[in-house]
DNA sequence: CCGGAGAATGTACGCACGTACACATCCCCG
DNA sequence: CGGGGATGTGTACGTGCGTACATTCTCCGG
């Protein structure tokens, strides 16, 4: 049962961290239920990091990475002459509803940088990666305005009940791309 | 020394929550932090206040009537004629500059409405004034599209070191706009 | 003018938290 | 193969919190 060595200790405890945050948002987490979580004893987090706000970073960067690694790897399967409103939209309504949770913990992550520096790297790598991903598309004052009525689109679609109408949404999206 | 009597205690108690979230986030209200912000013993607050969410929700309602006046307010001030791009980027450093803790806020509060109901209405409201604000010189869908520009590029402001160029916003939302 | 209802106060309780730390265990290398 | 450093564990301490509540005070209506 007492798991005595285990050599990935700390990476399930940082994943256990993603999780309780993901699941339940930042103030959730505490030493106690990520150990509950990694199934450890509340020592062993205490002990693979110094302090909460340690293991907060860890989560938060592993989180921002892999919302990174996941906007990219949408770009890269975009078809070749594709119609950018259209798989924006698309997107919006993948990221509001399959992807809900992490994309609430994204923009729960945005707000809080506003106050927690540490937090900051996270919410600045999703913007700079949204808009290389459009640089490549549109020129660079556009590529500035759809990042931000991307954001500003997808939190809306967050935050309202229901699922948005990706119609409604590419209808948007053409005031600027048209 | 001791006020004994005091007919506007829960309006003074709600002010002093106002402070301690404007300059310290919605984390750092406590029943201790307000009853001392308002110079009250901690009694006062719970007494008015039959749980910290209550007082948490006044406070909270206060701060979104105060943005929405303040939104109205700058509509009903624009020129007849005026260029909504050049006027919206003035907007948007002033509230990134002068207005940033109040600005600060509200997107904290933004990020928080997506786990905690209660601070819905506040971002619903600030999103349906700047809608209907919008709706006025552009139409339904231009203005759907410039709400959550706005606010994208509002964040970014004040999620950036440094005070954002004016210039630079104008350009970004010409591209919509014009 | 006085009594009671509402307002104001101070204290206390129980809980969850971050952190520290003494002790147990394990692996690796000399 | 044995010892030492890294790893793992359980417990305890101090703090700040929300809340409850008995007590004191203040005003005002009859």
């Amino acid at each position: 049962m007492t798991r005595r060595h285990d050599p990935h200790r700390r990476q399930r405890i940082i994943e256990a961290a993603v999780e309780v945050i993901s699941e339940s948002g930042l103030a959730a987490l505490t030493h106690r239920t990520a150990a509950a979580r990694a199934d450890v004893p509340l020592g062993s987090t205490t002990y693979h990091f110094l302090s909460l706000d340690e293991l907060l970073d860890a989560a938060v960067h592993t989180v921002a990475e892999r919302n990174v690694a996941r906007l990219r790897e949408w770009a890269l399967s975009l078809p070749a002459q594709a119609d950018l409103s259209t798989e924006l939209a698309g997107f919006i309504v993948l990221l509001a509803g399959e992807h809900r949770q992490t994309s609430v913990l994204a923009y729960e992550l945005y707000g809080g940088a506003l106050r927690r520096p540490a937090l900051r790297a996270a919410s600045t790598s999703w913007d700079e990666m949204l808009t290389e991903v459009f640089e490549s598309t549109v020129d660079a004052a556009t590529a500035r305005a759809l990042t931000a009525m991307f954001n500003g689109l997808l939190y809306q679609a967050l935050v309202s009940p229901g699922k948005p109408e990706q119609a409604d949404l590419e209808q948007v999206l053409r005031r600027l791309l048209d």
